[in-house]
DNA sequence: GTGAAAGCGCTAACAA
DNA sequence: TTGTTAGCGCTTTCAC
């Protein structure tokens, strides 16, 4: 026959029993509340490493008087691509800061997959939730909110859900890159990028056309291409409008995955030295191919900050009415986009 | 005055009812109990939807008598790095299909921040741990495991703690990659590698060592290099030997990181198409310089499977001796180590 | 098939 | 400063 103490993990009140004292001191000491008699903090300190005790957060979680669990759900694309977890990292730090742990999941931009997500993060009572949103409708989320979850929108905005948000500033820095070709001469450019359906996609060729029109150049649809998903469909495309009579001198890649195709599509067809291209959102290895890459690249840190400030605050009580913040981006020169 | 069901999130007893029937009855239906009445099985999912309601995972796991929260812990080198993502990515889908939620945690190779993650992990009450260990003593989690914690360690093993623990055939495969370079015709072969305190950085020098024995070349101390945190010391080392005057013509660079100095030192010194490279890890764009570059890369997606299957087992009450498995890696080659 | 009562480990309220 | 009692939202036990 085990003792006590063998089994499983111990209780408040076992520390409680072999400190000598009650269960309410023993909690009183593992809080750090210093209204506690130094030597019965010292006797349930030792009992509480003696029997290797740890307090059972959720089971607290349950009675404290503000419902708060100090958890943050964190829903993003895909973990594994690097901004995902480039932010969840900064996210992880800024949470831990604040005595907050961050839970995360993948949605693959799949709305089902969204609620899902959410539902579980609810059930495991979350105080608040930074997202980076599918395309789906968000006006579900109300009830949410009135349930007492706090929301931050972070990358893209909502839809039908007005919430703090958190975006690059996708138009415009589009619009600079693309102008910065123009200033190198280029009159000819081409566009690659995700679907338009995309937040990001959409702000972002919004800002290629606008550099287009402010210098008077004629919007040509058959060295433009939406769409990031079918790789044949985008090697069909970059082949087409590289080997055709009326070749574009410059590329700009409206995103990370669509600006590896156009890298991979310039080297096989031995262009890297001829055609320009300046893409957006970071590549690990822009520095290391010939000619570099330049970039435009979102403040990530930055980004994780505002976010993170604006939901500790809303968690913390904040009602003002929603901020939209656009955070600026970071423009890198490395050759590619000086040609 | 505001009503009762607007204030914060419902409880069991409020759908019970609004249902016109017990909690018991209502926890039988959001737990998928079969021998509840159709009928009331119906009220019971209306009330819920009508009002809501999120069961509150946290409060049931308290009384839950197997004890158990379908969480694991997975703590990580760095979430942000692409291996290290990968692998949660992988295990979060494994995990999933299990009816797991996975926490994960960064340590930095930081023994300290590794037991207070361990710490808030076990306050939380994860099932188990997925672990890809830094350098500390593993003795305290002996604790741990008799509470009823399990533990995978992966990627390397634990120190003075016998767990299952998933590694890659890190000795074997490097000697094979060292071997390659050997048959293309090197004989004076630069090795680049993480600190001999890692353990796969052990084993990896272990096999550049066994391939270089086998073909009875001599181990030369100025063209090894241990240690990956100082770059301005891998800067002299590169520069060093390759503009001396007994230059090797080949190296095996032992990690990603690595790998990494090593592309950028060949390239400063126009040396990419001279001098052979074989790296150890994944790097996502191996195939987008030139020449493309011939990697070891370890099968994440095996090895998380293998260590969920293992930790899935041990939760649900396995209780043989723990395991060791080696998950072959894959060799791809692109140019840079067959020059 | 259903429900009343007890209790999981903790914090809150209040009394001592 | 300390302890007692109630109760958080749920599952379990056990009687109906």
């Amino acid at each position: 026959m085990k003792s006590d103490s063998n089994r499983a993990r111990p209780t408040i009140r076992e520390v409680a029993a072999l400190s000598g004292t009650s269960i309410k001191t023993v909690s009183r000491v593992m809080n750090g509340v210093t209204t506690v008699d130094p030597t019965l903090a010292k006797a349930v300190n030792q009992a509480a490493r003696k029997l290797n005790y740890r307090p059972n957060l959720t089971a607290g979680n349950l009675r404290r008087v503000d419902g708060r669990t100090n958890t943050i759900g964190l829903l993003l694309k895909d973990i594994s691509n690097p901004f995902s977890s480039s932010l969840h990292r900064a996210l992880e730090d800024l949470a831990r800061a604040e005595g907050f742990d961050v839970i995360a999941g993948s949605m693959d931009e799949m709305p089902e997959r969204e609620s899902e997500l959410i539902s579980t993060f609810i059930s495991r009572r979350v105080d608040g939730l930074i997202i980076v949103p599918t395309t789906s409708d968000h006006k579900y989320l109300e009830k949410e909110r009135k349930a007492g979850i706090q929301f931050v929108f972070i990358d893209r905005p909502a839809n039908n859900f007005t919430a703090d948000t958190v975006v690059a500033t996708n138009c415009k820095s589009a619009q600079k890159a693309t102008e910065h070709l123009i200033n190198n001469g280029h009159t000819r450019i081409a566009y690659m990028g995700d679907s338009q359906d995309i937040y990001t996609a959409a702000e972002r060729f919004a800002g290629y056309k606008a550099a287009l029109a402010k210098a008077k150049i004629k919007l040509d649809q058959s060295i433009i291409h939406h769409g990031v998903h079918d790789k044949q469909e985008m090697d069909e495309f970059t082949t087409s409008i590289l080997t055709g009579t009326n070749r574009p001198t410059a590329i700009f890649s409206s995103q990370n995955y669509v600006t590896i195709e156009a890298i991979r599509a310039l080297t096989k067809h031995k262009l890297s030295k001829k055609i320009a291209l300046v893409g957006f959102d970071d590549l690990p290895f822009a520095d290391l191919v010939e000619p570099g890459i330049t970039l435009v690249t979102q403040d990530i840190q930055k980004m994780a900050e505002v976010a993170a400030h604006l939901l500790f605050e809303r968690i913390k009580g904040k009602t003002s009415k929603a901020e939209v913040h656009e955070i600026d981006t970071i423009f890198t020169q490395r050759g590619s986009g000086e040609l």
